[in-house]
DNA sequence: AAAGATTGAATAATCAATCTTT
DNA sequence: AAAGATTGATTATTCAATCTTT
């Protein structure tokens, strides 16, 4: 026979599923906002983790690590993004093992270009939808299932110096 | 230049972060605890939403429209489900165009094999993350903000009745 | 040998076009 | 003609294997 009812209806499959439409509403209407400015919702994350950093530059690893996506995945993204002109590889000096992905000019424009609508479009999602007060609450539930569910990325956040040319709490926006 | 400090360093950056690595980190727990019982997220959501169905069936394009795949993903996908089993295809017999997918005895045991494991690892991330207040918190500022991006999920948690809350529960599983 | 990055093969998602039924 | 579902072509993602450097 089947399962027992109190499986079927338990109330978490409820927040779940509420976790997935919002966040799939919500990466639908960035897509859509993003669109109007020639960026994927991957693009921008990308952009814009560079446009944070110092120097404009991250390791390859760094950015896969900070994104969803594989190192394989990321190189590949990346090689979009250069043949875009929006970013450029070289070399780190100190470990020829390692590339930078670079911002370029274009790529600095180009995400400029977006921020203050993409911008205005969180304000209106999240100012629209909660209090200041709610909103506060709301980041800081988020920040406690981050940390259950993805420790690496809790850790990431508050990352220890090792040259002093790369300042990843600068990349790390959560 | 670039754009301005208050663009780039925008709180609300904080928050949609969360949201991504809330979701990314929680759909990988999910997937891995799944994964032993051989059904992937999708599967265990599709199987999920045909148990809860009275009949067990649901037609093709209500599948597609509550998930988060298009009519010809969702037809793949039921496609994989069908050669392993767990689904098979009836056609609906009041409307020759439609087509029904329908739970096997196979598909019934495997999902009820998983349902155990699964809600116990809800329990664990949601219980172990939240008080019992904070949890029915959580989950009505989810459902806000899943109002505010995507207003047909919300349309189509209140099937066919006016009154009472949304049964998200039954159409929202994972 | 191990770390960082890339590549080849396989899997899965989408859009646009197509087919059947209404 | 329009609705429901499927198919072909394209694009993107992953795992496993590879190459270079440490």
């Amino acid at each position: 026979m089947g399962p027992t009812d109190d499986l079927v209806q338990h109330p978490h499959h409820t927040t779940a599923g509420l976790l997935v439409e919002a966040m799939a509403g919500f990466g639908a209407r960035m897509e859509k906002e993003l669109d109007q400015h020639h960026l994927s919702v991957q693009w921008f994350d990308v952009l814009m983790r560079l446009l944070r950093t110092p120097g404009h530059r991250l390791r390859m690893s760094d950015l896969a690590a900070q994104t969803t996506l594989t190192a394989s995945g990321l190189t590949r993204a990346i090689d979009r993004l250069e043949a875009a002109g929006l970013v450029r590889r070289e070399v780190c000096p100190s470990d020829r093992r390692g590339a930078f992905a670079v911002l370029t000019d274009a790529g600095e424009a180009r995400i400029s270009a977006a921020l203050p609508a993409h911008v205005a479009e969180l304000e209106e999602v999240f100012d629209g939808s909660y209090t200041p007060a709610e909103l506060v609450t709301f980041t800081e539930l988020l920040r406690r299932l981050r940390d259950a569910v993805n420790p690496a990325a809790a850790c990431a956040s508050i990352p220890e110096r090792e040259d002093g040319d790369r300042d990843e709490a600068a990349a790390k926006p959560a």
